[in-house]
This record gives structure tokens, sequence and C-alpha cells, in this order.
DNA sequence: TATTCCTTAATAAAACATTAATAATTTAAA
DNA sequence: TTTAAATTATTAATGTTTTATTAAGGAATA
């Protein structure tokens, strides 16, 4: 059973909140301000994961994040009620794992939910058994693993056709470098490519549908319009 | 006489199982949703496996399973009536041993039981005589000793042809990794692989009929659509 | 020579790739 | 700020490739 600590200080939603991972099997704990999340964060020696409003009240949910972090390292997802720039937002905040803009879809919170818990559970053993080189290549959480032809997506196996496979590798391999529609096409099928347009939108479609929560969100696998697809870099954090 | 606990919301699932199990020799206990299941576990100490269902009112299924393994390391077979990807919901659930997707088959039913019912009772004796390395390469209940030729999966003996033993013995000792049918046949017959693709379709099918309960869905020997076969690794679970 | 095993062939089933049509975004121009 | 053009996203259907299955004939083995 998993604790999770839910601060808002809309007690709507941290009751909403509480029924959907109520129903996951999850264990609630309950927070309206900054200052009370510090004091139960303090006393319980074992929560699992933090949901937490970035604005709030007496101490805003930054900040909050920044405090917590100094001790612990659980992990935290931000909730905000503006649907700002996502990596705008998540990048002013080094103390965050993930992000979730207000109102949100349950089913989404569900599935963060649950992919920041894995992570947190289960990804070191995953991520020590693979290392780097190899055939293994990785950007944050996603780890593909060439002799095995298995992708990891935040601790937790994802299953891809061939070509979607292959799509994969050759962005993560290549990780940060972004590649034209003919480039990609060329690499992958190795052969020329004349109208690939489509072909490698709907294969992208396919990919994100696997590797991504919120595929319209894309974390992992970016366009760059008029330009094309890359792999963002999420390994090197400084 | 083994006690088996069937927890299903449908009562004609539970009647059904009691049947087909009774026949078995099994001596059955009943419960109707994941609360009634837990009270049933505290109070019989000698439950020896449980079938429980994933969709059930009150408490779900895999609540339930992670809620008992707290305690208890009695094997667990799911049960789920949509006919999802057999990987994913397994993946889901740490707590289960195996998983049957319903309308089932009563022989394939059975023969999950049993093979548990076997691994609970006998395996540990059996995998304490072998280890891994002198000839002996395993993953999961599977078992290969080069040494005495013989295989043996979930406690019980399987004989395969010569050919069959091989490919097997090559998949097994590099478990995890795909390897491509061409791979395969130059591996066993050390020779150049022409139009191989059908002779070796026909050996894993013929493995998979001896070492997998269910050949259409297997749980050691498994397609890499596009890329080739492997087998499964099933050992170092954290 | 009888039995077991391997291979081939033909067909079925499943998974996957591609295309086409349409919708939604983004960018840049009016 | 609106509109138009360009680019990417999405969905569903159709076609292709790959694997699965079955059965039968031939080779090896006891």
């Amino acid at each position: 059973m998993y604790n999770i600590l839910v601060v808002d200080d809309d007690k709507e939603i941290v009751k909403a909140v509480e029924i959907y991972l109520g129903k996951e099997g999850y264990n609630i704990l309950k927070a309206y301000n900054g200052v009370e999340a510090l004091k139960i964060v303090e006393n319980n020696p074992d929560i699992h994961l933090i949901l937490l409003d970035v604005m709030m009240p007496k101490l805003d949910g930054i900040s909050t994040a920044n405090l917590i972090r100094k001790n612990k390292a659980i992990p935290i997802i931000m909730l905000s009620a503006k649907s700002e720039d996502y990596d705008k937002i998540a990048g002013l905040n080094n103390g965050a794992d993930d992000y979730i803009t207000k109102p949100f879809n349950p089913l989404e919170l569900i599935a963060r939910v649950n992919s920041q818990i894995r992570r947190y559970t289960h990804l070191g053993s995953i991520a020590d058994k693979m290392q780097e080189g190899d055939g293994v290549y990785s950007s944050g959480d996603l780890i593909i693993n060439d002799n095995t032809k298995q992708v990891i997506v935040e601790g937790k196996e994802v299953k891809l056709t061939p070509t979607e496979y292959n799509i994969l590798k050759f962005l993560t391999k290549n990780k940060g470098i972004v590649y034209s529609i003919e480039q990609i096409y060329e690499n992958v099928w190795e052969e020329e490519s004349y109208g690939a347009e489509n072909i490698i939108a709907v294969h992208i479609r396919h990919i994100r549908e696997k590797i991504e929560i919120n595929p319209k969100e894309p974390k992992y696998l970016k366009v760059i319009w008029g330009i094309g697809y890359k792999i963002e870099n999420l390994n090197e954090k400084n």
C-alpha cells in the first residue's frame, strides 16, 4: 500500500484526487497549504509521492517542493491551474518529477501517479542492470536495449512494432538532434524518400501513444515545427 | 488435500470453477469480493492457492492481491474478463503468479492450477538441487540440465527431440536476447541458413506444445514480431 | 522394419505497414 | 487580431508481411 500526500488549498480538488487515487488502491494524506505539507512530511517517514499545487497561500508549491527536496527524495508531481507552457513551468522547478495542468483528466492523473510510483519503487534496479553503451540507449527514463529489443519507459516495458522500434532507436541514439521526415525515412528504411510525410506521422503517433503518458504533450518525442522530430535529451541534468 | 480459494463476484463462475477443480480433488473455499477474500485468508492458515477475479466491487483483484501478498506467499492466479494483452495486465500486477483470461478453457484452468500447486509444493527442492552453471540453464521455472539432457518445466519433466532440445538450450542459455530465424538456424545446425523460416516455425511450435501451458500465449518462448524469438528472462525478479 | 524425428509444403491467422481523407495546430502575412 | 497557408496529427481502411498451424512424405535411428 502506497501513501500519497495531496496538497492543494482547494478542498474540492483534494477530495476529487482522493477519490480517484483511492480507487486505485492508494492511501491518501491531505494538506491544504505548504506549511501543513511540510509538517506531515516531517512526521510521516513513509510517504511515497506528493501531489503539490503551485499556487497556494503561505508557502507556494515550488518553494515547498524545494524545501522537501532538501531532506528527502520523494517524487513530486506539481499541479497548476494555468495551462501554461508545460516545459517552462517544469523547467523553473528543479524539485518536481512531473507536472499536471488543471483541469486534469483523471486517467492522466492516475497514469502519471502510477508512473512515478513505479519509477520510485522499481526503476533503480532496472536502470542499474542496463549500462549505456553495449547497444543500450536512453533519455531520462526511456531506455532502449537493442540486445533484448526491449523498450522501458518509467520502469514499464512497452511493446513496439519493428518500424516503430527502428524509428525510436534511431532518434534515441541521436537524442537531442532534430531530423527531418526525409532524414528519418532514409535512415530507417535505408532507401530514398518520396512522399514519406504521412507515413512517418502515423508511426510517430503510434510511438507516442505507447511511450508518452499524454501523447498531445509529449515529453520524449517532440516535434520541431517546420523542421522535424527529435528525442529530447533528458539525461545530463546539472 | 489442497485448499483453493476462488474469488469472483459472478457466482456462476465460482460454481463452475468449483466443479472443475473439485473433480481434480481440490477443496474449494469461496468468496464474492476482495474484502471477503481477505477475511477468509486471515482465518484460514492453510490455503494453497488463490484464484482472483480482477474486476470486483468494493476491492478489486489487483489491490486484494497486493494486500494478501504483504503477509503471505500464497500463489495467486488472476482471472480477467477482457482478453486484453496478457503481458500488459500481468505486468501491472507484481502480486500474481499467473493469469487466465475469461472465458477460460477448463483444461487450461486445471493445467495452470496444477502447475502452481506443483511449483509451490515441490519446486523449492528441485531448484535447490540444480545450480546455474555446470551446464544448467534456467528461466523462471524452466530448467535445462545439459548434463542429464533433462528439461523440467514447473516441476515436471518434459521430453524434447534432439533438435527441439538444441533450439531451447541455445535460447535459454542466452535468455532475454532476441535471435532471428537465421541466427537460430546457424547456431543450432552449424551451417548456412537458406529458406529456414518454416522449419524453425515448426520446431518452435512443437517446443511450445511441450513447455507451455497455452502455446498461443507463450510464457517462455516468445516471438518478437519481425525480429525473431527469445526465451523470456524470468529470473532476476526484484 | 518399425518408430521416431525432421523437413517440406500449403494454408490460415495474426501483426504490421501503408495509404488516403480529414482535422487540428502553428506560423506568418494581411 | 484575423485569416490563410503550411505543417503536423488523427483515424480508419486496405494491403502486405510475418508467423502459426496442420498434415504428409522422407530420413534417420533403434
